[in-house]
DNA sequence: CAACATATACGGCACTTGTCGATAATCATC
DNA sequence: GATGATTATCGACAAGTGCCGTATATGTTG
């Protein structure tokens, strides 16, 4: 899942390594003398993998390599690796953050004057951050790779679905998506399908209802910390 | 996407390819001997690596052991393969199958005589493989890794869902996939949700329905080709 | 516990990496 | 078309891989 290592396995299985190192290094965008520069060495050495001259670069090699590229990139922002795991942010999900220290489930729930409806067993849980989906624009703005952007840094952490009918659909979504949240607060459902408590309880993710207004919801979110 | 290549980045990155190559080696149930055989090589090469004595084995090393792993696995049927792209067979997915020929989804439409009802621009898809997936048992009895086994061999294939109600679950799960079947069949849906025909347009997947009787429809199904 | 299959340990040798530094070739671009 | 940055090429040498064969452990299982 790692994309340094998704880089690293696309080098190693490559017919010409050194070709490969090139492409992601131009990917990067980083001069063969900045990155040779970051590890201590010169820059011939780069030039003499990418050409061939030296063609099965040990692993150590490779690792140092393919870590600096990543360092490099962060460094600068991020800017590469974030264009190849997350995409751009869009309207779907109003709001998102993460919190500098954990906050349980319990207390989220309490905090937006949440009704637990589901998944009880685990109101102790340490959540991260929080996500706010919109839901129909959710499911009709997002891509597929755009649902790995709901979960941030930590997939610990609460969905708060605006917009909900029933909630089977969300709770379908996450049960089919590798990725699962700590916690799903539906924002005032219209009725609940008991399938979406089943599946809360199944996940064993807890999972609260709040009537509060949508202003007053993200006023308390906000205050969160 | 390729295996290999994840399992040659896993081994790169690693702290300890040695530790990682054998891991890998023991997943696929391959003494050292018969992998080392496959190679033409001797079965202490493969332990010295493992065990560290040499730390940083070359890419050509990992890329011929990582290849060499796989084919083993294939000769012996493929098993160890197929169990980490898709995993065991559930009772939620009462038929799959793969095809020889590729097959309009136009054509597969009209053998289970179904109702276009969405996406209908890619009529003209080819199909690999289907799978019929039971609903309600999919949704919970599924784990989220399971669900990757819908899809085969080829994600290319149809899906057709039983015991759907609205087809709104079904077509949000497709949503927040990352993997896209080339075909949605609805059997014997209750009424149609009119957001999963919007769903279907929007990926572009063709959405069809059929009121065939279960055994007809499997009737059908097999003597595709 | 034999007997067998499997895995580890290790000395040894040819060949390749890993690394430098210097020089030569490319490539923008002012 | 001269300047500066980037990449390519290459000889050199220490360190390490790639490979063998054999000897030794470490399991299994009849």
């Amino acid at each position: 899942m790692e994309l340094s290592e998704r880089i690293a396995g696309e080098i190693v299985m490559s017919e010409e390594p050194g070709k490969a190192l090139r492409k992601w290094r131009q990917i990067f965008d980083i001069s063969q003398k900045e990155l040779t520069g970051h590890l201590g060495l010169s820059p011939s050495v780069l030039s003499d993998y990418e050409s061939g001259r030296r063609g099965s670069p040990g692993v150590k090699m490779v690792q140092k390599i393919v870590n600096a590229m990543v360092e490099i990139d962060q460094n600068r922002g991020g800017g590469t690796l974030e264009r190849y795991s997350e995409d751009s942010i869009s309207e779907a999900i109003p709001d998102k953050r993460e919190f500098t220290k954990g906050i349980l489930a319990e207390e989220f729930i309490e905090t937006i004057e949440g009704r637990v409806i589901g998944g009880k067993s685990r109101m102790r849980r340490i959540l991260w951050g929080y996500s706010v989906i919109d839901s129909l624009k959710a499911i009709t703005t997002l891509s597929s790779s755009d649902y790995l952007k709901v979960y941030g840094y930590s997939s610990e952490r609460a969905l708060i679905f605006l917009g909900v009918m029933y909630g089977r659909s969300p709770m379908v979504a996450i049960r089919s998506h590798p990725l699962k949240p700590g916690l799903v607060i539906f924002h005032q459902p219209g009725s609940i399908d008991p399938l979406a408590v089943e599946l809360a309880e199944v996940e064993h993710i807890p999972l609260a209802v709040t009537d509060l207004p949508l202003d007053e919801l993200f006023e308390r979110l906000h205050k969160m910390n």
